[in-house]
RNA sequence: GCGGGUGUAGCUCAGUCGGUUAGAGCGCUAGAUUGUGGAUCUAGAGGUCGGGGGUUCGAUUCCCCUCACUCGCCCCA
């Protein structure tokens, strides 16, 4: 490795990349604070029980692609690789349960060691919802209904589709993992070598299997909506019920299931076909259990996490940027003026770029390459008559402006 | 972790059936235009052909290893 490299798996965000982030960011951000979330910034670092424990020792993320180190102190830490448990673990250290319900938005980098695909990077962001201390659907409802806003918000609504399914509490979904494990030991000879290590670690996930020999055997599976006892039943008919109040549209789908332990009843999940196999953009579910795991008051809660590199992806158009004013001095006591003159400007909220060198050509140049709308041309013509030159770089006009008259005259050139 | 593809200039890519100075377009720099951008023309800079090893008189080209990206699996956002 002759060249020096970023990480594998890392990537530098800049330009029109970081545009889109940006834009993915501020979209969620803007819309959560519509939904009266409030923000919420957490380390991205935390014990590795904290993961450990909530996600559970069997997922492939607990076992095989976190970043866990020993630090200089000697603790045990983990770059986080989600942000449920995170946001959990500051509810309970805060002693926020007087302060319930709760709702968080959060965004920010998690890491996972996988092997790097497109829409799937070792340090990756994502943009994160959760609400804490609402046992009724209503948050079920909300919760999914601003995901689903936030898609529509960046235009890509369109390109997903919501699917939906209920793993329901903790006493149907033990029972129906029970049926599963039944079922599929009759047929262990027929499933995949993956789907056999599955049978023990998570039988649920034999489900969505994409092998066909499975999916052969997954068609005569038990269901989990047979295993589901009265109140899980009302509750995901009350989820529904709502979602088709707004008009959300959704596919029930009942092989879909969640590789995290701390999931129960709702799950759901935005997903699309225009990103190859990283389709799953907005996903989450209800996890009642997880924040009584953490050694918290039992409370229950909900959210959902998107990938912002994958929303950046999908988004096609990002706003425009603001088109800057170029101001050109020519000559020291121009660049001096200049100076204050820009700082002034800027004070005065204009989007104002001056470069540190060059001569007017190549000062013109480089407006045009930033898309400026316009140039404050200052030379020692215009230092004598107490003006400067003002050109708009749109259709080449130039007229004189007096030093106080700038602002003026160019908040009317840009309105 | 498993299987496939790719890697040549800042970017997008040609090319070399193993041979002496490796090309194009775009971009960049400079000039035509010493106070006027976008267009045009001219000139110039820029490459250890991803890295290491091997075969060979000779390797960017063939072989092995490695790194990165990418497609699928796995997993997930």
């Amino acid at each position: 490795m002759a060249k020096i490299q970023s990480v594998r798996g890392t990537h530098d965000i800049v330009g029109e990349t970081a545009a889109r982030h940006q834009h993915v960011v501020d979209t969620a951000r803007d819309c959560a604070h519509r939904y009266g979330f409030g923000d919420i910034d957490i380390p991205i670092f935390e014990f590795t029980p904290v993961f450990a424990r909530t996600m559970g020792e069997g997922s492939d993320v607990v076992r095989k692609e976190m970043y866990t180190f020993t630090d200089r102190g000697g603790e045990d830490v983990t770059l986080r690789p989600e942000f449920t448990a995170g946001i959990c673990r500051a509810f309970i250290s805060g002693g926020m349960q007087q302060d319930l319900p709760l709702k968080f938005f959060a965004h920010g980098p998690a890491f996972r060691y996988e092997r790097p695909q497109k829409g799937r990077q070792r340090q990756f962001h994502q943009i994160d919802a959760e609400i804490l201390g609402v046992e009724g659907p209503g948050a079920d409802i909300e919760i999914i209904t601003l995901g689903g806003e936030i898609l529509h918000q960046l235009g890509v609504l369109e390109r997903c589709t919501l699917e939906l399914n209920t793993l329901g509490d903790p006493e149907s979904r033990m029972a129906y993992r029970d049926a599963l494990v039944a079922f599929f030991s009759d047929h262990k000879d027929k499933l995949s070598e993956d789907s056999v290590d599955r049978l023990t670690r998570n039988p649920m996930r034999i489900l969505d299997s994409k092998d066909e020999g499975d999916q052969r055997i997954v068609a005569d599976a038990p269901l989990m909506k047979d295993y589901l006892n009265a109140a899980s039943k009302d509750f995901f008919a009350a989820v529904c019920e709502g979602l088709d109040v707004l008009g959300i549209a959704y596919n029930l789908n009942q092989r879909l299931v969640r590789g995290l332990d701390y999931y129960t009843h709702t799950a759901f999940e935005f997903v699309t076909d225009a990103l190859g196999s990283q389709g799953a953009v907005i996903a989450g579910g209800r996890y009642d259990g997880l924040i009584k795991m953490l050694g918290g008051p039992p409370t229950p809660g909900i959210g959902w996490a998107g990938g912002i590199e994958r929303l950046g992806m999908l988004a096609e158009h990002t706003p425009a940027p603001v088109r800057p004013i170029a101001f050109v001095p020519l000559g020291e006591a121009a660049e001096r003026l200049a100076l204050k003159l820009c700082h002034g400007l800027r004070r005065d909220g204009f989007t104002v770029d001056m470069a540190f060198r060059g001569n007017l050509s190549r000062r013109l140049k480089r407006a045009n390459k930033q898309n400026a709308r316009a140039a404050l041309i200052l030379g020692d013509d215009e230092i004598a008559k107490g003006i400067v030159t003002l050109r708009d770089l749109d259709d080449g006009g130039q007229q004189d402006v007096a030093l106080d008259d700038i602002g003026t005259h160019l908040r009317k050139l840009l309105s």
